[in-house]
DNA sequence: AACACCCCCTGTCGGC
DNA sequence: TGCCGACAGGGGGTGT
């Protein structure tokens, strides 16, 4: 499920059973995910307090009261689920895990917090809050697209010269962090580009924003602004940490809708399916350019 | 440097 | 019904 409304979402959810604990008992019910767990995991995390918990790009940040920062990445199919007040009950004790529960949180607010992930694609990390900037998962991420920094001229500076399409360099990470799939291809709708454009053509000759770079740029915030607004989507039941769904799927308007029309008021095009940098792009042909 | 691939892993779905 | 391939929200690593 997870692009940054998604992982945003989760972090709203899991903030408040978060923010100001301690780890009481940490369980870590596999060696790995995508990556082995950092040495002594449960240990390092059993008594420390999250002072705050925020969000880099797509990635989960619990600042703990020693310095150390608690990474955690959803992959594709990781997920948060929160057990408020069960002080004492631990999870082994009861028949409350489920399958690919890989990690448990249990926390001095009473909560218990759950890690799921099937295909575990997912990980977590336990660094110094001081170099994490420079660590190499975080020393190329790029901008936060719902920052104050994107704009045309940001997005034109940043797609000059590339030779890429503009799917693919709405996804690369190391320009803009945080888009997807989903939200690349309904960006791209929205703003009536094709997903197939050359990235610097929406520079200037002297490096300044097209009106195509200033549409965009608008149309990446507007969606991401939107779908945080809404939860999220949730694909294949997917849930918020607190069992609630997220609706934005409802909301898209060309990913997974091939042979559908386009929704765009006036245009009589189908939504299309092709293929770039090995991922599925949706797109209408006839008033994406 | 800037791609294009492949891979990690499990679950689901459509076609035969 | 069962089997098999394709595909799924990400992204690190390798090779050209």
């Amino acid at each position: 499920m997870p692009e940054l409304p998604e992982v945003e979402t989760v972090r709203r959810g899991l903030e408040p059973a978060m923010t100001g604990a301690r780890f009481t008992k940490v369980e870590q019910r596999r060696a790995d995910l995508r990556f082995p767990f950092p040495p002594d995991f449960a240990e390092r995390l059993t008594g420390r307090r999250v002072d705050a918990l925020g969000r880099r790009a797509k990635y989960l940040l619990a600042d703990l009261d020693n310095g150390d920062v608690l990474v955690m990445h959803l992959g594709m199919s990781g997920s948060f689920r929160v057990d408020a007040d069960m002080p004492g009950v631990f999870h082994h004790d009861r028949s409350k895990l489920a399958a690919h529960d890989h990690v448990v949180f249990h926390l001095s607010s009473g909560a218990a917090i759950t890690y799921n992930d099937p295909r575990r694609f997912g990980f977590m990390l336990l660094e110094p809050r001081a170099t994490l900037a420079d660590h190499r998962f975080f020393r190329d991420i790029g901008v936060e697209p719902l920052g104050n920094e994107l704009d045309g001229a940001l997005l034109a500076r940043l797609f000059a010269g590339k030779a890429a399409p503009l799917k693919a360099a709405l996804l690369d990470q190391t320009l803009i962090a945080g888009l997807g799939n989903i939200y690349v291809c309904e960006a791209l709708h929205r703003a009536g580009l094709s997903p197939r454009r050359e990235a610097g053509d929406l520079a200037r000759k002297d490096g300044g924003p097209t009106k195509r770079a200033e549409l965009l740029a608008r149309c990446v915030r507007e969606v991401l602004e939107e779908a945080v607004a809404a939860g999220g989507s949730s694909l294949r039941d997917h849930r918020q940490a607190d069992g609630s769904l997220g609706y934005f799927q409802h909301n898209f308007r060309v990913y997974d809708r091939e042979n559908e029309p386009c929704p765009k008021p006036g245009c009589r095009g189908t939504i299309a399916r092709t293929v770039q940098s090995g991922r599925s792009t949706f797109y209408c042909g006839v008033c994406q350019r």
